[in-house]
RNA sequence: UCCUCCUUAGCUCAGUUGGUUAGAGCAUCUGACUGUUAAUCAGAGGGUCGUUGGUUCAAGUCCAACAGGGGGAGCCA
């Protein structure tokens, strides 16, 4: 019978007045033979164990090292040094599990955040992961409460997907055909997945966003929370091959209902986390803080983690056109000297990110959301822009760009106008033919409607001001890398 | 995929213009001490210098390829 524990971040609220208590957990660091920090995962704080000399055999205590598992009972009393305010007295010691000190990588000292990449099982351990994932966890719990509270559908959506939703990025294959190059071919030598598990040619899914318009055009609002597949030979900070993206879909939204959805979900996480994590959030920003004393001055970030979030809270994002925001980059001092590695040309050019990070970083110093993309350079599915001048054809698109992260949101109102929308994917090439379903939704009622998808690593990144995706997510998939 | 930097003990790193037996702190082990806070003190063990090949009388050090990792870029969320 274990479960008559106490978790160690409960059993620290309480007053320390004697009562009896069963902890379980793993060992931190044993000092001058007699003090046990032990964590059980709850809670940054260790609760001190205290060994009085004499009681326990030796033996006993000398199978006491970092991260072996023990059960101990006690008593709870007011600590007489000073780090802490309680302490267990041990009556009973019992180890669950033995480590064995000389195997065990992990040592009760600063590890880099490379070295705790390679060891991906072990690193939950640390405070800094420890932190991180708790405030995952938060902000997961805190999407599905705030979609939950606003009346929208949390939908499923295929993960195995037949449909190339952007026309965009490498996908993963999804067969069953031998992969030596023995399946049958068809007649024009190519592989014919007509003898494939579904009889046709499968993908892990890049995007729900199409289902989630089928779910919105019957439910209104929908929403959809699950993980995500690229096989972009991409090696970035920010990149993953294996990453999770809430997409919302909402019936009778235009853009700027989409831009206020998107702008007050963002700042409900936020606040969630502010609210919940303090204590993580502390240690986070404290462990920001020290990392930043390694860097020059200029790269510095001007307020602190909390500071940071509590601005974001505090003030509205900044909202512009892509148009004004070419007309502000090309006027800008950067571009003048020529201090832009991608010079700003004009209308009509795609923005890098060191664009991006002009607007958000330098110029405006907050969230930005810029809309109305020029059409050539963005999605199928987008609204297009009534009344535009000639040669200026522009999309109801909108992206969010947050401080140090880049884009963290994704969204457009949808093209809801059949003809229209048949038009424009004859143009990008994408087969209507294939997509007669997400074509019948304009068919049958259709009716203006909008969504977004949001990074989720992305967004754990902002509030953890943890530098490198690779650290927000348990076991990151990258390029050559899918170890655990 | 491109550019760039890195790879020396379990970890973090030093190692001079190529030249005897490759060092430090922490960790580990042994002992001491015992109200400690990454405890402290003393001693000990621990290395095919990422891999392969080359240059040289001599390579941790120079050159090349490969592997792994960091930072930046592209693609994107």
């Amino acid at each position: 019978m274990f479960n008559k524990r106490i978790k160690i971040k409960e059993l620290l609220t309480q007053e320390p007045n004697g009562q009896e208590v069963i902890v379980m957990g793993w060992v931190r660091t044993f000092r001058n033979n007699q003090f046990i920090a032990l964590n059980d995962g709850s809670t940054n704080n260790n609760l001190q164990v205290v060994v009085e000399l004499g009681k326990f055999d030796d033996e006993l205590l000398r199978r006491i090292t970092t991260s072996a598992s023990l059960k101990v009972t006690g008593i709870i009393e007011p600590s007489l040094g000073k780090g802490q305010k309680m302490d267990l007295k041990a009556a009973t010691i019992e180890i669950l599990g033995d480590s064995d000190a000389e195997k065990y990588p992990l040592q009760p000292k600063k590890h880099s955040l490379e070295f705790l990449r390679e060891k991906a099982h072990l690193r939950f351990r640390t405070n800094t992961f420890g932190s991180v994932f708790r405030v995952r966890h938060a902000l997961a719990f805190a999407v599905h409460k705030f979609f939950n509270d606003k009346g929208f559908l949390y939908m499923h959506t295929p993960i195995i997907t037949a449909s190339d939703a952007e026309g965009a990025g490498e996908m993963f294959k999804v067969t069953t055909l031998p992969v030596d190059g023995s399946a049958t071919r068809d007649d024009a030598g190519k592989i014919d997945f007509k003898e494939d598990f579904f009889g046709r040619a499968t993908n892990l899914t890049v995007s729900g966003q199409l289902e989630g318009e089928l779910g919105a055009t019957a439910f209104g609002d929908i929403y959809t929370f699950g993980p995500t597949f690229r096989a972009e030979n991409s090696n970035t900070a920010r990149h993953l091959a294996e990453f999770w993206m809430i997409e919302p879909e909402m019936a009778f939204y235009d853009l700027e209902d989409n831009a206020n959805l998107a702008e007050e979900f963002i700042q409900y996480l936020i606040k969630y986390v502010i609210e919940n994590n303090k204590e993580d959030l502390e240690f986070l920003a404290q462990r920001l803080a020290e990392e930043e004393k390694q860097l020059p001055q200029d790269k510095r970030s001007e307020m602190g983690l909390i500071e940071k979030l509590e601005f974001v809270l505090a003030n509205s994002f900044e909202r512009l056109t892509y148009t004004e925001a070419i007309d502000i980059l090309k006027n800008s001092n950067q571009n003048k000297k020529k201090k832009f590695q991608y010079e700003v040309t004009g209308w009509g050019m795609d923005l890098q990110s060191e664009h991006e990070r002009y607007l958000v970083e330098k110029h405006f110093k907050k969230p930005v959301i810029l809309t109305n993309y020029p059409a050539a350079i963005k999605s199928f599915y987008m609204r297009l822009d009534d009344n535009c001048e000639p040669g200026k054809q522009t999309v109801s698109a909108m992206d969010i760009l947050a401080p140090g992260i880049g884009e963290i949101v994704g969204g457009s109102q949808r093209e809801e106008r059949l003809d229209k929308l048949e038009a424009r994917m004859k143009e990008m090439n994408i087969p209507s033919e294939e997509m007669w379903w997400y074509l019948d939704t304009r068919r049958f009622g259709t009716v203006p409607h909008a969504g977004f998808g949001l990074g989720f690593e992305r967004m754990v990144q902002f509030v953890t001001g943890m530098t490198n995706i690779r650290d927000v997510i348990a076991f990151p998939r990258t390029p050559g890398s899918a170890e655990f």
